[in-house]
DNA sequence: GGTTGACCTGGGACCGGTTTCATACGTTAT
DNA sequence: ATAACGTATGAAACCGGTCCCAGGTCAACC
């Protein structure tokens, strides 16, 4: 492979002036420009992007640490920071986890190695503090409300707000008993978190009946519409984690001939559109994009991106 | 930033056996290993992973060269790539092209400048020939059917066939005139040309006005839906190129009170289910993960993926 | 006693760029 | 006449690793 000191050599110039011509920099005489840029057509010479990389101490690109990368959830985020990163001529890796946090610790070592610029954590099994132990090898987002102390970049949707929106709504429809999803109700998980909290403001205490946990498919959806079919007292709405996810309760029921409840989806995805659901529209593609600017910026800005609940 | 040289100095041996214990080799007396190891600890050390994938020659990253991002087809078809790439070790960097063949362009530019050991093309706006030139810097996979005489690798889906098992079940179904929608009626579009063969040959001549060009979206599925719905004589049956956009033909039918016709969708999405229509599986996430091995194998191999037809 | 081979260690070239600094020349201002 | 400055160029250190090769020790074997 030809590199840019075959061309200093074959173009009689040093390393230097060629180094100056790729870069396109003043202060090189024009029949010299010429002529290296002759040589380096000839020779099919493109520098290469792993030692500059190394030279500039900086790589340009991103990494997204996910749980799953074919998720809706995930995936309209991920396409909010790719088509940012692009525009900006950053790269973007996927970073999968699976929630497993041997595997996110292995992503922060690699972020240690200078592999990525800056970090997005799109979900997280990691505790914060973890996270913010890693700050200081630059950037990390994470696509969360962390707390006002947190020195991690933070875009996030206002569920919390959102939610009690949907809830206010199901009240005004006369619904008595509404059954919750989520998909990991946990300490870590922010969004559990700001769901129970929306919840207890507006109806009280959440029945751990009323509670369905770890949803994060189509398939989980229909299991938790069985769970949810046999419960007394019966539940007359359901408020999903995703559209999806609602569509698998919605299924259940339809496929049982069971009395039609009202069923709240989240992520305005396709599947509630057809199906006719309420749901809520957090705004994904424009939360990985505030994530992706975050990460280029290395603040530590909170950006609260707006959600709408739209009625159906 | 504590490199190499600094815990070589400060342990008192050399920098090769410090990389000697970095990389767990053979010949290192047990007490200078624990020492250099004691050492690294001490200063927090992590090896520069740019310097090392410059003095290795590789960067265990794969290019996936895609138009959009956020789409069902892609997505999943990433997704297998990511998995398989995962487990391998490797990281999976999304460039996307918006089928732009500037940036396709570009991207093969980075090829050349070893920013990834291989580049997966999950579809694309170059001509294969020009894809070819390319092969000499590193694998390059296409996923579509190059032609046995082309150096590239491939993995693809039998579309044809599975295109032809679905006309001939429409026949079966007594439907007398079918639309079809494609993505990109064009002469780079293998996924465009196994269609219209498959539709030849099973059905003869397509008539120009029963094909819709452009379908990519939802949206495009409802405008198609309007198209067809004019159309004189009727069609009675369309075959759709994702279960997503057959879903836009339907909701544009359904909202319209129009006559409920047979529309085929593929890829076997959850609108598609939900729909009930019946469907093509083109078995994505397998041939991403195909396309992956591939790549990191550097053969010319051309992998077929069975598809499946699902009536419904 | 000499050869062989396994084990251990360090020097230094190498991967392929960027960037700082020293130098030198030609103008222009003082 | 000379200081000052803009332009042009190259030498060499630097980014932070890998790896080949030379050299040395020590036990086993003939």
């Amino acid at each position: 492979m030809t590199n840019i000191h075959d061309i200093a050599r074959l173009s009689g110039y040093s390393v230097s002036t060629v180094s100056r011509v790729i870069n396109h920099q003043k202060y090189v005489a024009d029949d010299k420009r010429q002529k290296i840029e002759r040589i380096m057509r000839d020779l099919d010479y493109v520098p290469n992007r792993v030692a500059r990389d190394l030279s500039k101490g900086r790589t340009k690109t991103i990494g997204v640490v996910l749980p799953y990368a074919n998720h809706p959830y995930f995936a309209r985020i991920v396409d909010g920071i790719v088509t940012a990163g692009f525009a900006a001529g950053y790269k973007i890796t996927m970073l999968p986890t699976n929630y497993d946090m041997t595997t996110e610790r292995r992503y922060l070592e690699e972020f240690r190695s200078k592999a990525y610029d800056a970090l997005v954590f799109t979900s997280r099994s990691s505790a914060l503090s973890t996270l913010e132990r890693y700050r200081k090898y630059g950037p990390i987002v994470c696509c969360e409300d962390p707390g006002a102390d947190c020195t991690l970049a933070a875009a996030y949707t206002d569920r919390r707000q959102s939610v009690v929106e949907a809830l206010q709504w199901t009240q005004r429809q006369g619904i008595q008993n509404l059954g919750v999803l989520l998909s990991r109700n946990n300490l870590i998980s922010a969004s559990a978190r700001m769901t129970r909290q929306a919840y207890q403001e507006v109806l009280g205490a959440l029945p751990a009946q009323n509670l369905f946990d770890g949803a994060v498919t189509f398939e989980d959806g229909y299991r938790a519409g069985a769970y949810f079919a046999q419960l007394t007292p019966a539940v007359d709405g359901i408020l999903a984690n995703s559209d999806d996810i609602a569509a698998g309760i919605v299924s259940y029921y339809r496929e049982h001939q069971l009395p039609k409840i009202t069923v709240i989806g989240q992520e305005n995805l396709l599947s509630g559109r057809l199906l006719g659901l309420p749901t809520i529209d957090h705004h994904l593609e424009a939360l990985g994009q505030a994530a992706f600017k975050l990460a280029i910026s290395n603040t530590h800005t909170h950006q609260l991106i707006k959600s709408k609940f739209i009625e159906r």
